[in-house]
RNA sequence: GGAGUGGGUUGGGCGGUCGCUGGCUGAUGGGCAGGUUUCGGACACCGUAAUCCGAGAUUCGCCGGCAGCGAGAGGAAAGUCCGAACACCACAGGGCGGCGGACUGGCUAACGGCCAGACGGGGCGACCCGAUGACAAGUGCAACAGAGAAUAGACCAGCCGAUGGCGCUCGAAUGCUGGCCGCGGUAACGCAGUCUCGUGUUCCGGCGCACAGGUGAUGGGUGAAACGGUGGGGCCCGCUAGGGCUUAAUGUAAGAGCCCACCAGCACGGGUGGCGACAUUCCGUGGCUAGGCAAACUCUCCGUGGUGCAAGACCAAAUAGGGAGGCGUCAAGGGUUGCCCGCCCGAUGCUUCACCGCUGGAAAGACAGGUUGCCGGUUUUCGUUGAAUCGGUGGCCGCUCCCGGUGGUGACUGCGCCUCCGGGUAGGUCGCUCGAGCGUGAGGAGCAAUCCUCCGCCUAGAUGAAUGACCGCCACCGGCUCUUUAAGAUCUUGCGCGGCUCGCCGCGCUGGGUUUUGCCGAGUGGUACAGAAUUCGGCUUAUCGACCCACUCCAGAA
RNA sequence: GCCCGCGUAGCUUAAUUGGAAGAGCACAUCCGCGGUGAGGAUGUUAUGCGCGAGUUCGAUUCUCGCCGCGGGCU
């Protein structure tokens, strides 16, 4: 695992989002489901050069204030460790209800730790 | 100083790093099915305005990436409770129905909103609250309590004693019995008279009882609610009935809204004030009637088409289906479909559920159950068996529909491939942000809401949905901890003075402990409610706090 | 974005021209038994009808505003 390198890619453009429903479907239906503790991962194979993540807050996780800071979050934490995900997979993350307590390095070790599991 | 009332403002700040959304500008030439333009071609030939096809150029667009500039959530963006703009659909006109609104005047594009007022209620007050038309059109409702609850009502106590009843009694009439006596008759008996006699009936009068009855402006008590209060009712003539006088004076057994006057309240009419709701310490008339609830039905007046930007407009892939053309292929069957439903199969359906097994399939259509074993209950019997019946559970038989396979029969029709056309889905573009806009700018009208004129400003447009993450400094708040210092309260060691009931009390100084308040510094924690989704005007609800203005009550000082 | 429905005892639910709330399960106590289950009897458990206003003499019911839950359309 290469160190963090400040000249890393940390853009976050549309092209790297999951947008569309369809999509969605596709990575719920067919993807593999990786349980981490502050959220649950889909992940697919895409054929893409680059990698795309989607994010989902239910109605369950609290009112719109909460959800969009849960989001942005969690997007904020896919721009700070691309250089972690390998390329050419799409991922979806539900968020679980303790992301909202939880400390940014907490998420991150998280996050490393589900990238693990998925290969 | 304390307690409050009403209104307004604000919604942390600065800096750094990395990001997001859309806008403008510049450069780049990566992509393009677009535009423009050049050349060539099309139908037998020529020409070409248009059309189509192919090739190239341009950098006019669009997309992608790059750089720079400036912008980027709220007072409620929320709830979706009203009102509009805008869009589509529907629609001759009128009525009924449904739904909504409901004191007055004004403001407004409109409103169930706002402002000013009226009336009612609450608060000592500043002020607050009110869906506030009509129970004098009809229908309805009022538990419990209470005598009585909506054309009211006699339970207790009080009062009355007309009328009926009961008791006593004066008198009269009369029946019967008895006494006395007369006449007729032998007698039985008949007829008649009389009575300080007894007894009964009827009538008249008197007295009493208060059983029925009367009395509600005699009191009690019940309830949310029980129909106002004070005073007066004379004089003269007449036996009575009645008549006369005074403004009016009646009547009864007792009485009574039976009559009159006044007070209060109400209603109506007029005057006055106000645009009006309404007010009125003004005048007149009426004379106790007309209790409450319409957020009960209802009536009156007014308003009202529906759906909502996911409205709607445009472009438009793949697949299926529709239409047109061309090519290929067949004259025997094929395709679609109806009927018979014949045969195969056959249920978990007919008959509660679940599971397993078996079975061509499935659980939407349709249909009907029968028989039998076991278990339990009931009836019959004194009891058992038995019988009948009901329920549960299992077996067997039977029945039913659809799909599928296969057979018969009828109707209609060609089929496959290619190209084009129209509708239309996914998807995309527009609608989409300059508007009933904003201004703690100025002036004017108005008590105010608001309006007018001038000046200035441009302030989010996302769509699995941007406006963020992290760090540093500061600000504010609350509690805790440590620390510097000051003041107060309290406990206490020691010393001094004073008192005396002689071992306690009071005062002062000094030291220590506890605690409260303020100040300096440090650490720690917190900084609300909440996120645009077509756009406005309101309402309602959520909200840690901070600041400002006006006013009220209480206490104190001058 | 828009539109409906429902909140009653610990749980599942009734009741209404407006007059103060029942039922089943559960729970507790008792009877019975050697013990348990089943059965029988008694008790609503300090409930006030999701919350707050209003109308009314009186509100679970009528009206308004909130809160929570569930569902539907595109």
């Amino acid at each position: 695992m290469t160190a963090p390198d400040e000249a890393t890619d940390q853009r976050f453009p549309k092209s790297d989002r999951i947008l569309k429903r369809e999509l969605f479907r596709r990575v719920y239906d067919t993807g593999k489901k990786i349980q981490a503790r502050f959220f649950t991962a889909f992940i697919l194979p895409n054929s893409q050069q680059q990698s795309r993540i989607g994010i989902t807050a239910t109605r369950k996780t609290g009112n719109s204030v909460e959800r969009n800071r849960l989001r942005r979050r969690v997007r904020e934490l896919y721009r700070r460790n691309k250089w972690r995900v390998p390329p050419g997979i799409d991922i979806v993350i539900n968020v679980k209800d303790g992301l909202a307590r939880a400390g940014y390095d907490e998420i991150e070790k998280d996050f490393a730790k589900m990238l693990e599991r998925s290969r």
